[in-house]
DNA sequence: TTGTAGGCGTTATCAT
DNA sequence: ATGATAACGCCTACAA
């Protein structure tokens, strides 16, 4: 193993500068530049000369002094999501970052935990880095602060919940009809009596996945506030709502759990109780097909991609209008969704009966 | 107070400059500069002043151009990861990010595809965007050439897989110990033909895991090269090795996948194929809990927080010598690796008969 | 408390 | 093909 200290001395802290490695090639500040750059008017010889001082000198153009000179800002988009560790998010990073690499942009993310404040922290922050858009999974419900963002010329895409009180692009699923055709779906196997396991209720996602069950149930004359539960926000609060949907006298036959997390929840709560009511839960997710679980399907990476592609539309100015995209969504047959209602069920679920 | 002597710019596509603020505000440059940082010398109603005229002017400090003016470099630590659809990158970065936050450092991320020659690419990337530290789950099997990047004082540190040829931190596991214990547990159970899923052979991981596995094999005089299989590097490779493992006419009585995609795939053919060989996979994943899959376990998050850590010590210049953190794995027990070999094993595993 | 130089590392302009 | 010079937007001296 050669040279193991950490910081060798020779390096002392401080780059190489373009100066440096013009000098060592014998050539001007100018001609370096040139030749670093790959710009045509330079002598082979010339740029080889540059090219080989550099390598020796280990010299890296300094991004921000580059960008400064032009005028130009960054090439940095900036991506806030509730947290990574949340397949659905890290899907949409993964889509997002691969849309602005075939534009040459960077993607710089953080999370914010779902929580309000710390959304606006990170927002500040990005601005005050010269991102040149913004993508957001927001959990503010009020963006009309955010109107300034824009017009200083930094775009915003949101993502999965549209902006509120703002012109803004948004790419958003189809949630309440994703949610009512998987409850039509149960309701066609004989189950009148089916508990919703729903997210914090101020997430427009949450709201609209509970409006597409409310529909559906009414339609069949069916009472959907008999086995709502909402506030699932992560994987302890949606075991411990459905333990308690599950473990009532009088537990529904079918479950539908309105995003990934909930999902997991259930299943982990179902396997430790030892029950198996139909199941549908909104998200795919991974092992979904080994376990057997039917799903409200959608592709994340592809939101992602649309996203990003959005903002650099918006970036490059090809569009003036918002532009809101709506995804549908399709139900993925599995098998927990087609379990039929036992006919021993209850059924006493008529709506104000 | 007209102010329109000081053209440069109305309200069209560029930002307003502190020169602007300053003029609007009718003080010096230097004064603006000082009551929109925060600093002390100035009088509240000169500060007022400032701070006004730039929120007319939805004024942004350029960052850029302030860190160069300082001859910082900035605050971001960047991280290369293979990609972040894999739970355990998403993790990691994760635990980066929380520690990063407690330090008011931000996160940038970037995607590799565990491909060498992107990750060279997002290297210089990143270097030309001045990170402060560089935290990588590297591809690449030799990093003499990152010397230079240390030397420039970016700190490297490596996670997962160390750095060859460089003196620099890492966070890694301990593959070899988790791995022959793992198949020291299966052998107790009876098991004397078990089939090894590897990744990548040029993985460092990988390797070690599987010298683990040969020790354990060794040690009770079991052939280990029956049924190994390697290059394993995504879901489909996975499933597939294991289909071809597991439909042989002799297939073995259990298996060890070497991380968690290689798991997930087996799984998918063990429930495709209606077989349920023992199995052990390396790394633990969400519902392995429901799926009652024994691993070999770890946290990813912790992992991502630690090598943050080193980064920011780095950074701060805090240690010379480069740190080397090796992290313990435990046996997760579930189920799936406590299945014993059936009576009519074949056992006919002799080592070099 | 405020203002005046000068420079950070790079690129654009306009010569040569 | 190459080079001097002036920006870019901001900050650290060092005055005043």
């Amino acid at each position: 193993m050669p040279n193991t200290t950490h910081n060798t001395a020779s390096g002392n802290g401080s780059a190489p500068t373009l100066l440096q490695v013009a000098a060592r090639a014998g050539v001007s500040l100018k001609t370096a530049s040139r030749a670093v750059n790959g710009e045509p008017r330079v002598a082979d010889q010339t740029r080889a000369k540059v090219l080989d001082a550099a390598h020796d000198l280990g010299f890296q153009l300094n991004r921000a002094a580059s960008l400064l000179a032009r005028g130009i800002v960054s090439n940095v988009v900036g991506l806030i999501t509730g947290d990574l560790s949340n397949p659905f998010y890290s899907a949409l990073a993964k889509g997002v970052e691969q849309e602005l690499r075939t534009q040459d942009m960077q993607l710089t993310v953080a999370s914010s935990d779902e929580e309000p404040d710390r959304e606006r922290e990170l927002i500040d922050e990005f601005v005050t880095r010269q991102i040149r858009a913004l993508i957001l999974v927001s959990t503010i419900d009020d963006h009309r602060a955010m109107q300034a963002i824009q017009d200083r010329g930094i775009p915003v895409v949101f993502v999965d919940r549209s902006g509120i009180g703002i012109g803004a692009d948004s790419v958003v699923l189809d949630n309440h009809e994703g949610t009512r055709s998987a409850i039509e779906h149960l309701i066609r196997r004989g189950h009148r009596s089916i508990g919703f396991i729903g997210d914090l209720s101020r997430l427009e996602t949450h709201r609209q996945r509970f409006e597409g069950f409310v529909e559906a149930m009414g339609a069949h004359g069916l009472d959907p506030n008999r086995w709502e539960r909402h506030g699932a926000h992560n994987l302890a609060t949606a075991r411990e709502a459905c333990y308690n949907l599950l473990t009532q006298p009088d537990p529904p036959t079918a479950l539908f759990t309105s995003n990934n997390r909930i999902t997991v929840g259930a299943l982990q709560t179902m396997s430790e109780l030892g029950v198996a009511p139909a199941l549908i839960g909104f998200d795919d997710f991974e092992l979904a097909d080994v376990l057997g679980v039917t799903v409200v399907a959608h592709d994340p990476v592809d939101m992602g991609r649309i996203a990003a592609q959005l903002a650099i539309e918006a970036i490059e100015r090809r569009r003036t209008e918002p532009s809101s995209v709506v995804i549908p969504t399709r139900l993925l047959i599995r098998g927990s969704g087609e379990r039929t209602a036992p006919a021993t069920a209850t059924g006493g679920n008529t709506k104000s009966g």
